[in-house]
DNA sequence: AATGAATGAGTCTTCATTCAT
DNA sequence: TATGAATGAAGACTCATTCAT
């Protein structure tokens, strides 16, 4: 018998796999606890319910996410480049952890609970790395100061997870994320930085 | 009795109206029936089952919306001006459509079929919108010709996506939606067009 | 396949039947649609849910007692052989339905729904019964006037109960219901009618 | 921490103030154990089971109950009299410890166990004390000799349950028990004495 | 085409009880 | 004795879908 300690991360991990393998609403609770080597009933010592599973599974990731993506990012002050490295980052991220990312970008959608209910701050922290980045850019004289830290974060946002998205159902054959990055690079950097062609 | 023509199209409203007010999983074939004025057998001799009413919500609306912004858009052979109407008319779309917007951004998505089995070619239609604008505009000189059209319509997709969402979740209060589209106009073009200063 | 009037009662038949045998914790509401020929969920077309159907037993079965007991008891004035009627008629009822007495006398008791929230009139129209018995031969100067026929109601329906408690609970060996009634007839008709040995 | 004498005796008061206050089924274990400040699994150390608690406490009262009743009755050999006591100890008992009898008058007989499987001396014992006034009453010439005297304890121990339980129900407003034991006094001393009218 | 009564598959969750410590 | 984390059996109910009329 493992320590008490593992019980919940085996059930987090165990619930990837199944949510991944099967969505969220094929994978019954059984499966999960069988995957864990738990019985049922232990599902829930650790959480309330099935949906709260999912939702830990994001908090907990996003978690390690976003610390990974805040020293990545503000490692330098160099605004254009922590762009640059954010949409890679977040790239990467689904590129090693398609399992995860599956589960990020279809199955916790299917989630009633999660789409009205979460109002976490792991979301939130997660787009305010880019809010961030704008607004020291725009105070840098570097980026557009015309432009709302907080639309740009949820249009960067929106773009990358598109693209993910498309990518997990594609089955990542057809699309080469690297390129994609750079070219959502080049997009957003483009696009936020101050425009010598004046406003369009 | 209204004539048998009018049935289908008496469910589908209903449907929406439904699927707006409780959310896919939450709303009852029976209660779109009883809405609509019909028995619970009917909706069946009309759709194969719940997800295809959704689905058929999506795919008749899109023919409407795809026909209404290709003629908005491709009225003049400005291509900057293409993108600024199309931004436009996706977010003027949701504006105006609020039940039907919400339906579109959150319950479509909780339907595993739509998610994963759908491939209807209405989503690609509009999504080609975009990328026929870019693809023309790279072959006027106007637009930056590294960038893959294919891509580029994922990306300004998700972005008006995300924008709208998060427009339909925070109850249309906070947020100015015509504003959202004048900044998501500005980041696109400048992102797109070609760049005097350069790739990054 | 018999007619849809049938269904209702061959649902309530089976519950008497499935209810006598395991107890009403432990019959499923699948056991009572086996038996009843119908499918799990028919059951919920006609009634709300378990505990229902057993208040149903109650109601429905009440309803015929009451009646029977009224054209029985009243239909002479001879107020000392109206109670001596009642009597004879609650023990033989609990003689002749064994199978309805115990769900009567045990399974129902066990219903937090009946005990807690049933406030049916058809108990109360049965315990009534006796009150105007009472009321009566108080009017016509037979019985003590100082007893509140609302008491007398309960005392007499708590000894009858009782006395068929235990009767169901021996298995119907050990006693005999006819002389138990005739002594609970002596035991009421001379503590209710006016005594000429004064109070005590 | 109390010495562990205290603990089996913590355990029965909890469970009668969570009894009394959620009912029987829904009362959990581990309320009981919470109010008594033990662990779960203490429980279980004193108690074979949740049904057991309950008979526990039905047990553990009666006995001091039985010993009250016996000596309040017993005192003089006044047979009548003797009858008025037990009817006011009975009632005195219900208004004096109204929790306590809830959990008798209603919990208890939820427990499919306490129904069918007990066959507890102490509810015999307390039954007795009435059959023994009874044969006495007999002997002494006092009483009805036609009776039996295993009948009438039960005739009147369901009538002064009934009409006990009508007052918990009643949340004790409607309902003045002590006039309700003067007439079931009334009832009973005439319905068990001698009666020179005959018999019915 | 239309009805709507009937079907029956499907599963999350609770909680009394156990047992390793 | 005491703990409390872990167990796992158990079942009412919903509702999309069917089909006899």
């Amino acid at each position: 018998m493992k320590p008490k300690i593992d019980k919940r991360i085996r059930i987090l991990n165990a619930a990837v796999t199944i949510f991944a393998k099967k969505g969220f609403y094929n994978s019954k609770v059984a499966d999960i606890a069988k995957k864990a080597g738990v019985a049922d009933g232990t599902i829930y010592l650790y959480f309330k319910n099935k949906d709260e599973i999912l939702i830990m599974i994001f908090e907990e990731e996003m978690e390690k996410v976003i610390a990974e993506v805040k020293a990545e990012v503000f490692s330098e002050n160099d605004i254009l480049d922590n762009i640059r490295k954010f949409i890679l980052a977040h790239l990467t991220f689904v590129k090693k952890n398609p399992r995860l990312a599956q589960v990020f970008q279809l199955e916790l959608r299917q989630s009633n609970k999660f789409i009205k209910e979460y109002t976490g701050t792991r979301l939130q922290e997660y787009l305010n790395i880019i809010s961030d980045i704008i607004h020291d850019g725009q105070q840098q004289g570097v980026l557009n100061p015309a432009l709302h830290p907080g639309l740009v974060k949820r249009a960067l946002f929106g773009a990358l997870d598109e693209v993910a998205t498309h990518w997990i159902l594609s089955k990542n054959v057809k699309y080469n994320l690297d390129e994609s990055a750079e070219q959502l690079i080049q997009i957003f950097i483009n696009g936020l930085r101050i425009s010598p062609n004046g406003h369009v």
